[in-house]
DNA sequence: CATTATTATAATACAATGTTATATTTTGAT
DNA sequence: ATCAAAATATAACATTGTATTATAATAATG
């Protein structure tokens, strides 16, 4: 039977043109050299060096195994690395499936930190709409789902976790005055809001209901980086995530709380039955923790 | 330390799904199987499998080592079964380096032969100038040369082989009647010869001279196939190797023994230092033996 | 809950792999 | 050629890897 050691043997003798320098390099003494190499040529049956001037040379036919012999030898060594780097949380492949906001915004400074540690480890980031997010998860094909937070399935396991809403406007608005936002407040504005059949624009639009006030919808948006963008160029104000928001502050827009509270409700998702791994684990807790001053 | 054989228990677990699955595809007992697998779990120091419905899922980590471990045991296999069709002399690779002459006729059947109980075997057939192969002979860039034997040198062996000469002619030529042909037989005839640097044909005219017969020269080619092609289109007769003459004796060409006897000798090299791979042997043996019913 | 299948642990045999001591062969210098 | 030094091979033996059987623990299932 062919042992690996036997090839490590043959390979030191190779580099090193002796068996005593190869038992050396191996830190063996030399007889088990000499022994693991008559061993491998009885295995191979026919001469595994030629003799000259004192070295000993790879013969014909070990040249011709030689690429495969050096390969396995990599790659061992390779597997035991990537082994170590993997407990060591450093290396592994991360599948996150989430909204398209998160992939252009808040994400990405998560991403980065979470790489910083971990040089080997890569993502896929794969951004869509609820809906596929949730079936990409429930078949397993992704480890971490990030979405926003009102739909289900058994397969899939949630951890929900609500975001402060603020209402935003440009710098300098009059709005500015206030240290709360209430519906009353924006009569008169006009809104820039998420679509109407999403569960938050239907909690925002009852607030406005119970307290009287016309919403007064401006444009329809999918994102609320969008929103933001709309906002902070002077196109009416809009109510949303802080999490969105505090990405703007520097950029021609203010944002103050809304009140009554109405969270937006994110979701971490990741499939119930496919076991984490480590940095999947790793990786949601962070996130969880970037989200934590956002947090209502 | 990373053993082979737990990657192999590894790789049989995971087609298998189970320990005592994979048991029984290495042909082990279970509990030497479960052994392996916990220590390759103790060295690489996170869980090898998930449990899901009884079977053994591979874990994402070991997933991310996977491609490299299968690339291990086949790669492993690989060497193993190349080893032994080398020992068997049918796997290798063999340089040869020849005249541009043997390249195209006697070369090409001699490797057929030996090829069909070598499949696995490569060949390089290089042809080229005499002064080139002796080079690429002394440089060790080859491992057998055949060229026409009257240079040397001290890093090539040289195994001389003499194959008789005949005198070849259109088939239907008055010299057909003869047993023999003499160069006073050849009086008044066109003769086709090799280039007038070379040995061979110095000996050639030295028969001429002696016999005091001239040397009615018409066309001069390198090769002896060519002189063939002439001689078979009526431009002439030649003299030449039996060996080149026998290839065209059903295309319009007849041959006699050319007396007195000028061998043209042929040199089977091969580099001195380097040893000799054992197909490398075979095949110049082959080589021998395939001239042996021209040899003088 | 009991039964069965699967997996883990224990005690132990044997082969692989190492050691030291020593013999043999090669190499190189006189 | 001869001798000393270096390199390699062999022998005897210790340790560890890899297997065994027997048996206990655990998980799956009717």
């Amino acid at each position: 039977m062919l042992r690996l050691r036997q090839l490590e043997a043959l390979s030191a003798v190779i580099s090193s043109g002796s068996i005593s320098g190869a038992a050396k390099t191996l830190g063996i003494s030399q007889p088990a050299m000499s022994r693991l190499i008559s061993d491998l040529s009885k295995n191979f049956e026919f001469n595994l060096f030629d003799k000259r001037d004192g070295q000993l040379t790879p013969s014909q036919e070990i040249q011709l195994l030689y690429p495969d012999i050096e390969r396995v030898l990599e790659l061992m060594e390779n597997i035991q690395n990537t082994s170590t780097e993997i407990k060591d949380r450093k290396a592994g492949h991360l599948k996150i499936a989430c909204l398209p906001g998160f992939a252009t915004s808040h994400l990405p400074k998560v991403v980065a930190t979470f790489l910083k540690n971990r040089p080997e480890v890569t993502m896929t980031i794969e951004p869509d709409r609820p809906e596929r997010i949730l079936e990409w998860m429930a078949g397993e094909q992704y480890d971490i789902g990030i979405t926003d937070g009102f739909s289900g399935h058994p397969s899939v396991e949630r951890t929900e976790i609500d975001i402060r809403t603020v209402c935003v406007f440009p710098q300098g608005h009059a709005l500015g005055q206030l240290k709360e936002i209430t519906p009353s407040d924006l009569i008169n504005e006009k809104l820039i809001h998420s679509r109407r059949d999403s569960v938050f624009f239907q909690s925002v639009s009852q607030a406005f209901q119970r307290a009287q006030i016309e919403f007064k919808s401006s444009i329809e948006v999918r994102q609320f980086t969008a929103a933001c963008e709309l906002v902070s160029n002077g196109l009416g104000v809009s109510i949303l995530s802080e999490l969105d928001a505090s990405k703007y502050v520097n950029m021609g827009l203010e944002f103050r709380p809304f009140r009554p509270k109405i969270p937006h409700r994110l979701a971490l998702l990741r499939p119930t039955l496919k076991r984490p791994s480590m940095i999947s684990l790793e990786f949601m807790q962070l996130f969880h923790e970037s989200l934590r001053q956002y947090q209502q």
